[in-house]
DNA sequence: GCCAACGTTGGC
DNA sequence: GCCAACGTTGGC
């Protein structure tokens, strides 16, 4: 079994809540749509069954990271690409050659309290994270005493 | 709503 | 293969 590693997935909540993944059966969803190259990488290659991922509101007051999911099973293709009336269409990416690839997430556990940007920006050990320096980056790594510290204050009433 | 940062596209 | 133009993201 190989260690568990941490992620960071952000959405706009306007159009992809933390309450959504929730509401899903069996709490789960395809991570599609993504089209940057990075992320899909990350999603392709790196993310494994059981690994933990931070989920991460952007674009809305407060933006913060709001609970943790659970990466379940491994990438794979997002039929997505091929689907012309999806959200983000890529008619480059057919079912023989695909270019983008997707994860499916189960939501864990939300928050006691949301843990703010403004909030990772000011705590010690947080400063190296790609939300904080690679802002545009929507499906990212973490380190494992990141995720740590981040459950840490989403645990605590204050 | 603005706009800086940055990833992608396409002409050369 | 460079790099200017363009489009998008996402904090402010």
């Amino acid at each position: 079994m190989a260690e568990r590693r941490y992620w960071l997935v952000k959405s706009e909540p306007n159009t992809y809540s933390f309450s959504d993944l929730q509401r899903e059966d069996d709490r789960t969803a395809e991570w599609d749509g993504v089209r940057n190259y990075q992320a899909r990488n990350t999603m392709r290659d790196d993310m494994k069954d059981g690994d933990g991922v931070l989920f991460y509101h952007s674009n809305v007051k407060p933006m913060a990271v709001v609970g943790t999911a659970t990466v379940v099973g491994e990438g794979y293709p997002d039929d997505t690409a091929w689907d012309p009336s999806s959200e983000h269409p890529d008619p480059k990416s057919t079912p023989d050659k695909p270019i983008w690839y997707m994860v499916d997430i189960k939501a864990e556990s939300e928050f006691a309290r949301p843990v703010t940007l403004e909030e990772i920006k000011q705590t010690p050990g947080l400063e190296k994270m790609a939300l904080v320096n690679r802002s545009r980056l929507s499906v990212q790594p973490v380190r494992p005493e990141e995720w740590r510290i981040i459950v840490d204050l989403g645990s605590a009433p204050e």
